[in-house]
DNA sequence: ATTCTGACA
DNA sequence: TGTCAGGA
């Protein structure tokens, strides 16, 4: 199938599915016109990609979780013994980004407790 | 009518 | 990620 089916068939954007390819998550192949042909499991591996995205994964990391993973109704199981290490460190990435995000709210809770009440007074 | 690449008021 | 241009 052409990419309108694909976009029909996923409900996701042909801007997005070409950035997927773009980021080496697809791989259709292309007729002699330049069109790009994508095959039915192709359909699956979208609805796997927009999983893991979900789950805040880089797509640099959906690449290498792609062929590791088993489809199991509407959640991903792991297939590959390296994965599960991997996607720990994942979790680890994303503790710590929490914790720099809630030290810059805690910045902006100083400076804003700091000035005026409120933007009204700021107002000239 | 569809799809492609490149680019960004 | 959307969207528009300009071409096939």
């Amino acid at each position: 199938m052409r990419i309108g089916e694909m976009v029909r068939r996923t409900g996701v954007s042909e801007r997005l599915l070409r950035y997927y390819e773009e980021q080496g998550l697809l791989a259709p192949t292309r007729l002699p016109s330049g069109y790009r042909v994508y095959d039915d499991a192709d359909v699956d591996t979208v609805r796997r990609i927009r999983t893991l995205l979900a789950a805040g994964l880089p797509t640099a990391t959906i690449v290498q979780v792609l062929p590791c993973v088993r489809d199991d109704g509407p959640n991903l199981v792991p297939v590959c013994s390296d994965l599960v290490a991997e996607l720990r460190r994942e979790r680890e990435r994303i503790t710590h980004a929490i914790n720099d995000l809630q030290a810059s709210r805690g910045m902006l809770d100083a400076v804003i407790a700091a000035g005026p009440a409120d933007a009204e007074a700021m107002v000239q």
